[in-house]
DNA sequence: GGTATATTAAACCAAATGGTTGTTGATCGA
DNA sequence: TCGATCAACAACCATTTGGTTTAATATACC
């Protein structure tokens, strides 16, 4: 099944929208590269069902965020950063473009004010 | 209402998760600072009818990723880009974490490799 | 005033989400 | 082999999500 770009920051951004998946990345994350968590513990913490955990779990691997290894009867979970990295991207991509262009619009009046003394008698744009 | 740190990054997340609203947040980047767009703008790319377009500026509302101001009958809308610092922050932190420790790893296995001929006769662990 | 434009609101709908309980199956340890 | 443990599965439920259509409201234009 291709799952495509943007469907799969679709699936990513959701996983992260719930604070007991954030939760599970925060402990997998703890447990360092290559270090596991299996189901039970991942729930422990988690005031909730052991079913219900274990959906979000799912979640996280339909994200790709989380890959599960069954040894025994344990389901060993570890996390996989690459869809985080994805996310952070895409963040990132806006977000600079957006504070970069503030940072120019106030350089800009920066030389206004300084530079010349508002020649034209143009009000100053405002912002805020 | 209070909205706490916790439930503020759900909304956030939420609200990265549906390509209608990345789209949104796409075009209102690309207006720059200050750049506004008003909501048939923001609806006209979108496949879908105006309303359901406008219930997703609400979300991106909820998620003070949008600010909106009424001028007349037109409703501008406006990037807000620090929820959006606050998500990354979020991923960054443990992403950055997970692979420092996957480096160290590395360098660890790298040592074991050159310095060393493998002495003892442990099979080398396989990461992939 | 009358008409077009921009947007909200209301009612409705199907599907997804997030949770529960109860049951089943496999595996580990004594 | 027996009991405890780890986890899936199924069925069910309430709420949210994402969409629709139709109607209402406020503003701009002629």
């Amino acid at each position: 099944m291709v799952v495509d770009r943007a469907r799969r920051l679709d699936l990513v951004f959701h996983a992260l929208a719930h604070p007991a998946r954030r939760a599970m990345i925060r402990q997998l994350s703890m447990a360092g590269a290559g270090g596991e968590r299996n189901l039970s513990e991942l729930a422990a913490p988690l005031r909730m069902s052991f079913p219900a955990a274990s959906k979000h779990v799912r979640v996280l691997e339909g994200a790709r965020l989380v890959r599960r290894r069954i040894v025994g009867r344990e389901h060993r979970c570890r996390l996989h950063a690459a869809p985080l990295r994805d996310a952070t991207r895409w963040t990132e991509q806006f977000r600079r473009n957006w504070e970069a262009r503030f940072r120019a619009l106030d350089a800009l009046l920066e030389e206004m004010q300084s530079g010349e003394a508002n020649p034209h008698g143009h009000p100053r744009p405002q912002r805020r």
